[in-house]
DNA sequence: GATAGATAATTAAATTAATTAATTTAGTTC
DNA sequence: GAACTAAATTAATTAATTTAATTATCTATC
């Protein structure tokens, strides 16, 4: 049991107060020292000096003077979002995407490029460097400064070393991502799974922004989610938290991959609606769906969901059960760990109300009431990029955070 | 969004290392103070001074003098522990149940009082009084100084203010607990859930200690958890966070007395096992059960526990088949929280073996592999006054936390 | 438009509580 | 008993905050 004990210091209080104002400045920016002064309870004069190290740094800059009821004319202070960037990098089970964003969640350039079926760890490696690159040449350094790079990827990670332990998807272990990127390009990298990144992104940019606790569940090929608790995002014993594709909600239920019966994700990702649809036209349902795999369409999640938006009611009856079922889910969710939000993200988040209405319904039966009350339930509006995104937070996390506050130059 | 801004200063600086030094004490204790300053990193002079602090407030004392490997022989310090006592107090559906602990969980006086049926605040609030009277009345001041108290309810609290906001069993809303048992006995009160009192307390004293991440899943008349991550309790947006009774296993199972159908409770509860026992028994099922119950007994999960341990069979089947069941519900928990411990509480933990084997195979087959390899499961071991201990541990975990620390006298 | 009042920001001195370096205490070893 | 070791303390130093005073700049008003 080799216990860490907190301690304090000069060095960690100024690196504490340091790190507190630069995120006040952040998220309540334009705003004056004397401003920062009140919220932080901290003395002028220390915000003073505070300050007058993080305009050195640059991150910071003064800007227009504010308004003023009866006195000297407040001057605003803001960071300087769109001089500095980070590079985001979603990898997915097919591709690597990547953007450059400014400090403000800007996305000022985008690249991506496809993984070859079960690559060597060298080749994914390689696809990971040159999308990064691209990135990089493609930057004006006197416009844009790169701060380092947030790179998040499915399967299972261990964000502290970060090392990608197991990426099903391509079958790779043990890639030590961090370390050969940053012997790369010589920037900080931090690494975390996709799904957490995704999390965090709401939570800097998205509809997590100022919530305490609150969960993100992605829902696509697999079911996974974000859980971000006490203002942190949770990573679990051995970084496995949020795995809840294979969580049961009906034992007697249908076989999952996993060789067990009634997981979530048997149930409600795309491939088990797909699934179910393809039954369901086996019997010899009438549908839109029937006759687009007559002519050559291959029967997915998102077909159904197109189907459904032309008023196919076999498609809008799967939606439908899929919302229920996952409202289920969500309900335990929301009874175990009390979140004042879900976001919902993924394929299944995009079919809108056909989804959402049932899924609202069976959440308000089947959670406590108070614990009902207390949560909302929104689908995610980051866009395309949501998940590079997330990967860019996962720098800035560090970032501005005690340790990593100080160190940028 | 009042949002609270952590800051450092030279107060906040002492007091986090008051109380990380006094935590060592506790924790590794007997220990010298050049053992603390290597521990912490603290150094030796700043060492010296606070325990000089603490030795002034009579928390701490000199022990005896521990060996050396040539050079002066270090003076070993240790927490008072007989010394100082703290009250802990499990008001549940039937009964109030109170203990006095010395600061390491040794139970030196305990008592209880029954409730009436539906009774009015003032009536339950006195026999809280009551119980606490009591047990301060048998107290020798020369020999024990109380330091305050703990009270573990069951049903919704909410720990920051000291309400109970709803106890179900006793029907009674919005209950200033913390206020009034300060108000009658002068000393500090700490007041949460019951499930999460446990929870603590077996952080402190039993199978939780030295995790960061645990959960504790009691089961008796209802199935509740104590939710303990990264360190700290974890208490959800408007704390119900662990109200895993309502939570789905099998949406086609048995009605639940929530309405909904297959929720955990309904299963795995005491009230369950003696539901699908009546069941067996009304089936023309060949049991002992059907004996008792016509020589009068009242079937009871209990009940069917003993009747298994006779080796009867359909009890037997009852046990195993609440362990499967049960597993599914800790399966789910662990996907979802990858904690490094679940412990077991309540009636169901008593049946050993018969419920806990299925139980783990179910755990086995059902949770994500790396997950699993994280967790151990395991019986919680603090006896029949762990309720009350963790109360205990309410007040301890107040108290030896940095604001805490320095306020004892 | 001069002046009082108000608010913002800075400067200088005082204070706090840590750290560094040296010293004392109390042993062990040869 | 001289040399060595380790624990604990003391004294001096240092870093960062806080207090108090000062300067800067704007508004309001007579």
């Amino acid at each position: 049991m080799a216990q860490e004990f907190e301690t304090g210091s000069f060095h960690r209080m100024k690196s504490l107060n340091k790190s507190t104002i630069l995120n006040v400045i952040r998220l309540q920016g334009p705003i004056s020292r004397a401003e920062i002064a009140k919220l932080t309870k901290l003395t002028p004069p220390t915000v003073t000096n505070i300050v007058g190290e993080l305009l050195e740094s640059g991150l910071v800059v003064e800007s227009e003077l504010g308004e003023s009821s009866g006195g000297r004319k407040p001057i605003m202070l803001r960071i300087d979002s769109a001089r500095y960037t980070v590079i985001g990098i979603y990898a997915g089970a097919k591709r690597v995407r990547g953007i450059m964003s400014t400090l403000d969640g800007q996305v000022v350039l985008h690249g991506e490029e496809r993984i070859p079926v079960e690559p060597d760890a060298q080749t994914f490696l390689g696809i990971l460097h040159s999308v990064i690159r691209k990135l990089i040449e493609q930057t004006d350094p006197a416009v844009h400064t790169v701060l380092g790079i947030g790179i998040g990827m499915h399967g299972l990670v261990d964000p502290h070393q970060g090392i990608s332990i197991f990426a099903p998807n391509l079958n790779l272990r043990n890639l030590h991502v961090k370390e050969s990127v940053e012997k790369e390009f010589a920037l900080p990298v931090e690494v975390d799974n996709d799904v957490r990144a995704l999390a965090l992104g709401e939570s800097w940019f998205g509809q997590g922004k100022g919530l305490a606790n609150f969960i993100c569940v992605n829902v696509g090929t697999g079911v996974g989610a974000g859980i971000y608790l006490e203002g942190k995002l949770f990573q679990g014993a051995s970084y496995t938290a949020g795995e809840m594709g294979h969580t049961t909600i009906d034992v007697h239920g249908p076989k999952c991959s996993c060789g067990n019966y009634g997981c979530l994700e048997a149930i409600v990702s795309g491939p088990a609606i797909a699934l179910r649809a393809k039954q369901a036209i086996a019997e010899g349902r009438e549908t839109l769906l029937a006759q687009w795999q007559e002519s050559g369409e291959t029967i997915t999640g998102e077909l159904v969901y197109r189907a459904a938006m032309r008023g196919d009611e076999l498609s809008k009856e799967l939606l439908a059960r899929t919302g229920e079922y996952l409202g289920v889910g969500l309900a335990n969710l929301i009874n175990t760990l009390n979140p004042s939000r879900i976001i919902v993200s993924g394929g299944v988040s995009k079919a809108g109300g056909l989804v959402l209405e049932p899924l609202q319904k069976t959440v308000a039966a089947r959670s406590l009431q108070s614990s009902a009350e207390a949560v909302t339930i929104v689908t995610s509006q980051l866009g395309e990029h949501a998940m590079a995104i997330g990967a860019v937070t996962l720098f800035l996390e560090k970032m501005f955070t005690p340790a990593g506050a100080a160190e940028i130059s």
